[in-house]
DNA sequence: TCTCAAACTTGGTATAACAACCTGTCGGCT
DNA sequence: AGCCGACAGGTTGTTATACCAAGTTTGAGA
């Protein structure tokens, strides 16, 4: 008779151990971490597994070693949740009943001409548009549209003017099977029109930021874009990243 | 007598050699990659060498392995210099003589508000600005200031007029052996001053991009300030990254 | 005081073994 | 014949031991 839980590898379990000292206070910022040999006694582990855990911590940004001297205590990596900030992502990944908002539009149109761009399409093509607008606090605050390539949009529930309970993302990877690989993101500023500024309940003479995300997949192929409409006097993108 | 040129480790000689062949086609996405063994056969390393290439492969996208069947190519990664595209970054790192371009100003001023927040003054300290209207093409395209607590300021080459030869990043952490550690980036858009729009040279009824940069050393402290204004019709922000 | 070697540190490579996982093939059983 | 399960042989993942190279610090000896 077997356990059958798997236990992590003994080199993330060591990881999982130096976070906590890290972060504990144990070992302060700025100073050395034990050696490798001292880490090798302490855990009666072997080499490969503590370099393998140090080499974790480094790319994570927790520990900067220097050859002959020793290994340096950063502390926790100060942008840890770069991934939840980003505009187009976030709008990607989460529900649409997650936030309060309504369904402005849904259809086939004619792509407009940085889109269509953006998914390398002919000009004029059609493509399938999702637009929503979102409240917050019971003010509209963000105009979100979704611009698909129409064949993707075929056998989806994008159609309906429902709010989705599942992230764009995973419901497109169920039921198409395309898996998304990373974005390339372009922020620009500009006038709202005055159609956009009665939408967003906004002043027409402050500006509007313009996020267009462009989702591809592993090879580069566009698959769709995500374009947020964030009035200037309301918003701010904030990003963090490490010097280096 | 010994040649002093240090050659590259095997392992990383091996990275290029996969990157080489993905891209020239011989291992065309999609297709498995040679097993670690055939592998160790035709390059005559050992297996530790192997799969170090291998990882280092799979953590910047070019291939993505499975347990039990083999490595599989995708191609090269598609998001390729994230690093480069910072605008607050580009500016400290890069020295000043390589942007053509002209210092406006140079000093100590009280803080503006923003700036004295990112900064964690008190409203109306003094700080150092450095100031330059950068051109491209012969024409003004955008102002950059860098604002540093003043006591970081003294004793270097920024209270002068000339472009400095060095990076901000290299200059501050030869002279006062401060180290940079992450920067914290926030985007806005407003209208220009009328000032602004005639140093850059924009109609006054473009908006602007305001890009701040807080530059923070480990423990989160912050250095200086990096703002970059940038005339919405002349400039697009724009960033990739990996989903999940 | 100066020099240099010893003794630390991390970085890289080689060899070995076992575990976990996938995919065929070759049986035997229905 | 057709189905199914066991097994063999491939794959990557993890861990161990050993040794050398390269950078830093320290201290002993000239």
């Amino acid at each position: 008779m077997m356990s059958l839980e798997s236990v992590p590898p003994k080199y993330a379990q060591l990881v999982a151990t130096l976070q906590r000292r890290i972060e504990s206070g144990d070992y302060p910022p700025g100073t050395l971490l034990p050696s490798e040999n001292q880490l090798i006694q302490e855990f009666s582990v072997s080499r490969p597994t503590v370099v393998a855990a140090l080499r974790v911590l480094r790319e994570q940004g927790w520990i900067e070693s220097q050859q002959g001297k020793g290994r340096f205590v950063r502390g926790r990596p100060a942008m840890a949740s770069v991934e939840q900030k980003r505009p187009g992502q976030a709008h990607l990944t989460k529900p649409e009943t997650d936030t309060a908002g309504e369904v402005v539009e849904v259809g086939a149109v004619a792509a407009p001409n940085r889109v269509g761009v953006l998914l390398d399409v002919q000009p004029k093509s059609k493509v399938f548009v999702r637009r929503r607008l979102i409240a917050r606090d019971g003010e509209p605050t963000e105009l979100v549209s979704l611009w698909l390539l129409l064949e993707l949009s075929e056998g989806t529930d994008l159609t309906s003017g429902e709010p989705l309970r599942q992230g764009f993302r995973e419901h497109l990877q169920a039921r198409k099977g395309i898996r998304f690989d990373h974005i390339v993101e372009q922020i620009t500023a500009r006038m709202p029109s005055t159609d956009e500024a009665k939408q967003l309940g906004m002043p027409k003479n402050t500006p509007l930021m313009a996020v267009f995300g462009a989702v591809r997949d592993a090879s580069g192929r566009p698959l769709a874009v995500v374009e947020v409409l964030l009035p200037a006097d309301r918003h701010e993108l904030e990003d963090a990243y490490p010097i280096r």
